[in-house]
DNA sequence: GCGACAG
DNA sequence: ATCTTGTCGC
């Protein structure tokens, strides 16, 4: 796939208001129901060495089909903000899924969907940016309360709720005894349908197979740099 | 002023 | 994100 070029603002305030306007696109309607070809992004990281990036394509029927790797050098990459995540490392995630073999249909992300301060998370930045579903996936809340206490079932889910009031993703029991995950919709998508998209990935452990992989690959490839 | 704060 | 040993539990 060949992704538009992807702007660097010079400082955090050209970013505010480029994520500003860039969430005002965000749309939350669609189904993944039919969706059967993905690519999980997660990226891993060590001060003074190279970010690394990882594209993995997952069919859900046959499992992990191809891992593409990228890495961007510490001086080429936005400094990390909370809340301006994307920034930072969306650019090494477009450059990893332009390695790939065939496009995704959706994408599932390392972070948050519309469960940001300003309603765009790195899920929903690249899926705006790519004109793709995705959904995304963090292993720790940044914005937004939980409904309710979590029950602690497998499979257990509860609305993250902003501070109006307005539903914004969920908090996720992936397994039983494992901390709990953040899922939200990042565009393309519906809050409920990002949740059941979600539920139908395989989860042997804390994390979806397709996140879970991605994210052993990139701790492989920082390895591997020293 | 005091916390909170994806990766 | 990474830095890190032991330890509890299936």
């Amino acid at each position: 796939m060949r992704p538009p070029p992807f702007p660097k603002p010079a400082h955090p305030e050209e970013a505010l208001v480029l994520q500003r306007a860039l969430a005002g696109k965000v749309r939350l309607v669609g189904s993944l129901e039919g969706v059967r070809r993905i690519a999980a992004l997660d990226a891993s990281h060590k001060q003074g060495r190279p970010l690394v990036a990882v594209a993995l394509l997952y069919d859900l029927e046959k499992g992990p089909l191809h891992v593409a790797t990228a890495f961007l050098p510490e001086e080429a990459l936005f400094p990390y903000v909370p809340g301006l995540l994307s920034f930072r490392e969306a650019p090494a995630y477009l450059e990893a899924l332009a390695a790939l073999p065939e496009a995704p249909e959706a994408l599932l992300v390392d972070g948050q969907g519309v469960a940001h301060p300003r309603g765009l998370g790195i899920a929903s930045h690249l899926g705006v940016h790519l004109d793709l579903p995705s959904v995304g996936v963090a292993k720790r809340l940044l914005y937004g309360r939980p409904e309710a206490p979590l029950p602690e079932e497998k499979g257990a889910a509860v609305r993250l709720l902003a501070p109006d009031g307005r539903p914004l993703g969920y908090v996720y029991r992936s397994r039983t005894g494992v901390k709990p995950l953040y899922v939200s919709p990042g565009h393309r998508v519906g809050l409920e349908e990002a949740l059941r998209f979600v539920r139908r990935l395989p989860t042997r452990f804390r994390l979806p197979e397709p996140l879970r992989l991605a994210h052993l690959e990139a701790g492989r490839a920082l390895k591997a740099l020293d």
